[in-house]
DNA sequence: CTGTACGACGTAAACGTTTACGTACTTAAG
DNA sequence: CTTAAGTACGTAAACGTTTACGTCGTACAG
């Protein structure tokens, strides 16, 4: 509505002056200041941060690119992000990729076109064009949760194998020898890492493993859990790539007459909101996903302050949180 | 990194000429139109948005408040607004208010800066001065979820009395007599709404009510509810106002030793992913979130292009989905 | 041959900022 | 009195687009 020119003239000084109060960028006599400020309330001027963007070609808003923010791990993390970037003064620009290499490529255009200053990762596959695209333009990515097979961009992972193994091994210790792990179907590598990590618990203890797959969502879960449960020699115990399948194999058992731990025990991984009020609670792996969407947003902004930063992993510990969904082999007999 | 300018250098045209083949906006002979469009292949040129925002003064990205994208209901919602926005050629810079007028307020000086076409707003308290704000710079909003006492903003609403009517009825048909209701704390007028959606039932019905506030969230269910059955007159059925404190409810009630339905009826609103997947499955009033959001969006485009169009406010259709955790009160005895 | 119309394209201003450079005045040193 | 240094501020260019106007041919009618 209003700019800076109308400011400056209500307060009788040059739009230098305005720019300068506005950003502290040097000094301005007391008066002045006042008068400035006093026009500026008065007209209820604010910013175009696009202009400011365009001379200064470096826009205050950073892009994340999630599956699906309707999962709640990936709502929780992007809450992180939200909520750091926010605090230094950046806007998030929000992407739904679905988990499609295509819409993420779409999306990262999109990104490129806002001129965002950096944009947070949550990969859809396995390895990401939309990488190469942003880097070439200078455009800063740190991945999240996903590793890239590549050592430039900076990463903050989770320790997916060992969450996995820690929890498979409850399972074991807990006396189970048929385990079966509801993997994630998508291919990405942290998907392999929980995988691989529950495969080598399961060597370790000499127990032995049953895999399917699953889509990463509720009704995900409750159908490979259905179906492993039909199957002629049922497993006993099963860990879940997410809590999201964990929940559903939880309604698998119910519906299969099977009660959690009694008969089948349940491992999932993410601690998410409901895991705590399923019936029963279901233990799991516990990620800081708020944490991890913060530490990205601070490691993109600080690559934004000094792109000559060394490249970062940073790993981030798991924990085992026990609650009710497992017990002992025995009582499953 | 590279320019319209050197696209056009590229082409032997002026930027005029490219700017008129990358936006189909005047007649350019098919040999030049092919020139330039090689030129922008081979350069990887990307428009710049922020340019092209600052020229004509209309930007390609829309803002949305919500209290809180890790509550799923509004993650779903968000997704619907994201979705339709994205198909559109907007991006969605997507704000947590926490539920704080004044987090709202400061959000709502950023989208204005950023300079956003319109907003989609889930107010965060029972009125909104950014609104005020917003229109004032000609920005347009479109409220979601919950109505703001004004008549000059659209509004895409569910009818949340209608929905808590009927979850109550349900209720009170079972018998019912002594019935609770965990309200919403937030000072919204769609918490009023519900709250008289059920008083109206129970009315109708001559039971009697109790009413219990909580925070929207699983734990103010649960401690809600801890609350309501440790009362010496306990309810033997339970109205929440959303889901997250409907399945904390569940758990307050297992805990308690109470079976449900058995013991204790749960009705909750919104149909979130987990209600299909707690024990017992919980029965709740269907909003369809992704299409509410989807509408907002669908509206706010639409005035972006009409200013002049008159104000809508569109109501939404609730569904009661019958799951298992109500019974009759006999069993509750 | 002149004039008009039209097709194809170029020139330059404008959008609202930031910022390098310049100017005007004051003070104090020489 | 001259000059240097410092303080307080203004001027104008630039960022990458879009778009109102212009210009230059060519074709065709008169």
């Amino acid at each position: 509505m209003s700019s800076i020119h109308d400011v400056a003239e209500r307060a009788g000084v040059s739009i230098a002056t305005v720019s300068h109060v506005i950003n502290g960028t040097r000094k301005v006599s007391p008066e002045t200041t006042a008068r400035v400020e006093k026009s500026i309330t008065a007209m209820k001027y604010r910013p175009n941060a696009i202009a400011r963007s365009l001379r200064t070609s470096a826009s205050k808003t950073i892009g994340m690119l999630v599956p699906d923010n309707a999962n709640p791990f990936f709502a929780e993390t992007a809450r992180g992000v939200e909520d750091f970037a926010f605090a230094a003064g950046y806007g998030v620009l929000l992407c739904n990729t679905d988990g499609s290499v295509e819409k993420e490529a779409r999306y990262g255009d999109a990104l490129i076109e806002n001129q965002v200053g950096g944009v947070i990762l949550i990969t859809a596959g396995p390895t990401s064009d939309v990488v190469d695209d942003l880097l070439r333009r200078n455009i800063p990515v740190v991945v999240v949760d996903r590793e890239l097979p590549r050592d430039d961009v900076d990463a903050v992972l989770p320790k997916h194998f060992d969450g996995a193994m820690a929890a498979t091994k409850l399972l074991v210790q807990n006396g189970h020898e048929l385990v079966a792990c509801i993997a994630s179907d998508a291919g990405v590598l942290a998907a392999g890492e929980r995988l691989r990590g529950f495969h080598r618990a399961i060597e370790d203890a000499g127990a032995e493993a049953i895999v399917v797959k699953g889509d990463l969502q509720y009704s995900g879960g409750y159908e490979a859990a259905k179906e492993l449960l039909s199957a002629s020699r049922r497993p006993t115990a099963v860990f879940a790539c997410n809590d999201l399948m964990a929940i559903g194999a939880l309604r698998a058992a119910r519906e299969a007459g099977l009660s959690v731990p009694g008969d089948l025990s349940v491992v999932g991984f993410d601690d998410i909101g409901p895991a705590k009020f399923t019936e029963p609670a279901l233990t799991t792996v516990a990620q800081p996903k708020h944490e991890i969407g913060a530490i990205a947003a601070e490691l993109l902004l600080k690559r934004l302050d000094d792109p000559d930063l060394p490249v970062a992993r940073l790993l981030v510990d798991t924990e085992l949180i026990i609650r009710e969904s497992v017990g002992p082999m025995e009582a499953a007999k």
